[in-house]
DNA sequence: ACATAATCGAGACGGTACGTCAGGTCTTTTT
DNA sequence: AAAAAGACCTGACGTACCGTCTCGATTATGT
């Protein structure tokens, strides 16, 4: 019944996730279907349905694979850092510009929305979401916030996986729901108001 | 070409609606189908065709008529109002609360989420999720702030469209990607911070 | 959940035995797909399982169109008669001999050979060729033994239903099985030792 | 290419044979896969292509090997005899009879069947299907109506190998096609008439 | 009051994709 | 060298829905 996965073809493997992302770029999500993918990458359905539950599940290995191969070739020690000059508030802009600009380029934009809209309606496919490409970047702001709390920056007695979604929640929220555009000056001001609060000093 | 609106059956109509939600309790918003639709409502699918574009037109005018029925059944003059106790922060957690409560029921969870979704991979529909769904309750937290602005508890420099989101936002993406459950002390976590800040006083 | 025949097109229900036949020669019976029927005949998949169970009934039907078909053109009047010179030997050769032309013609051998295999696999099929294909024909062998034995050319003893297999059986089994090829002189060393016996006179 | 047949393994060989015939009694011809043949016989898939060309082949065999078997276990000196009483229509009516019990015993019926459609769709298969099968019982017939004629009770002018169709080509027609159903009564009947004829005396 | 035209329920139709099955080839490891 | 195991590409299966279309049957005015 399970797959010998010693046995699998490492070349069909590549060629399904390269084919999953081409095609939800081309197509969208919805009209990405398995039997294009296994055309697309030269290969039986019978390879896709062998490993991959869905072809939600296939995009998610794809992006995931996608990031890796981003992060292998853009830094080669860091991979996931976040800055830290001393100065807060310059890093979270920093890094709350830098994913507004992922979230606007096509090749992130599309499977990740892709991804995102499966896991609000399939509660397996988001928590691998979740595992997978989520939590690994949210940890490194509860990182970057503890190391504030440290230099006296952030209040001592904050949650920081609740605070870093003071700062996260809007843009992601802005993002998925397309309630109004995303842009660096966004990024700023949400961190500004994050960071000093609505109530006046 | 046009279909005569005046003459449309308001049976089917109000059938067509109910079936829909129905179905998506059942089933969830991927199995919901047109067809299964048409077969609950006891309608041809034609009649379905012929005032909705898909599925998701069909399940968000199904929402919006749940919205106001309930409203309608509830407080009969004020349908959408927001508390206004001269205390934001009580006012802003009470809201808060009730959306994390409207967002855990069965009966808003799951169409609503069906919606986001497609909303999130669809521009259209995402569109008029946003104006008949979203906009109306932000809009009422817009005017709450500006009077928390005119009473002096809420900086005044700050747009309130942005402030709100600093409320909304991270709720809204907890719920969407499932990255931790929702609470009412959660609820209240955010309000506290997003009024005081990250930032030491 | 049985469909409508009132409401079938007559249109794609001719496309759809058309192409069968056209297939079956083309490709011979192992090698003819639904799915081929339907692309040649311009027609869903579904169309044909709305209306047939299988690969067979479809050809079944074809099959007995075709003998209609050239039933209709041939003579208008005595569509499937068996002559009757009073010389029953003549006349049974002279059956006999078509009845080897027919197999040997490609028209009727391929889907004929397709249909007696599926048959001797498949009772409901056979049993479907027989009373539609089979019996008719058979049966004007009855009428004409009966004759035969009214004018005292036949035993009057012998059951004619068993008879005319004596005539019949040995080229339908030569035919089938392939033993050895079918030729008019066969037909006549056939009809003449049933009628003769193989004892001495 | 060709596969040296003296490695071949004896006891892989034996378990193929078996299996297929066990799987075609269950499943009926046209369910048996050569998968099924393999995971039976806990044999390799490659190990039934390489020494067969189709299912229809290996089950030739296992039909072939099933026959010598029973020939085996019955008469040790005398496998396939055909008695000579001196009484022709006796002796007739013997073998024809035993025939129909071998084509009505379920052991027999369901893969010879199998072969036999196979042959009438597969050319070469109904030649190997013949000259393994059919033919060498066809050969007694042929030796036990040489002697008949030697012993005047059969016309010497005839053709033995026509003059056996005429008994059994009605009995085989009659089971490939189920026309009607074969019986001891039957058999009488086509030996009766056959010698006879069908003309009265 | 009735003619008439649009809507309605029903469902057949040409399609696309589904997820499964098996065919026949190929490769890896074991005997 | 052959065998057990099984992954692979291919192609067909039979099913589910899509969105379009054609049918009477049923309203629901607008003359």
């Amino acid at each position: 019944m399970a797959p010998n996965a010693t046995r699998r073809s490492e070349r069909s493997h590549r060629a399904i996730l390269d084919a999953a992302l081409e095609l939800v770029a081309e197509l969208g999500y919805p009209k990405l279907t398995i039997e294009a993918i296994a055309a697309r990458a030269g290969v039986g359905k019978q390879t896709i349905y062998r490993w991959w539950p869905s072809k939600a599940a296939v995009l998610l290995d794809a992006f995931v694979a996608l990031g890796e191969r981003a992060a292998r070739e853009a830094g080669g020690e860091a991979p996931y850092a976040f800055p830290d000059t001393g100065d807060l508030e310059a890093d979270l802009k920093f890094v709350l510009r830098a994913t507004v600009d992922e979230l606007r380029s096509p090749t992130y934009d599309v499977p990740y929305r892709a991804l995102a809209a499966e896991g609000i309606v399939n509660p397996e496919i988001a928590a691998e979401f979740v595992s997978r490409v989520m939590e690994p970047s949210l940890q490194l702001y509860v990182e970057r916030l503890r190391a504030a709390q440290r230099a006296g920056q952030v209040a001592a007695d904050l949650d920081p996986r609740i605070a870093l979604e003071l700062v996260t929640g809007p843009v992601t929220a802005r993002w998925l729901l397309r309630t109004l555009p995303l842009s660096h000056r966004y990024a700023d001001a949400v961190v500004e108001m994050a960071l000093r609060g609505l109530s006046p000093r």
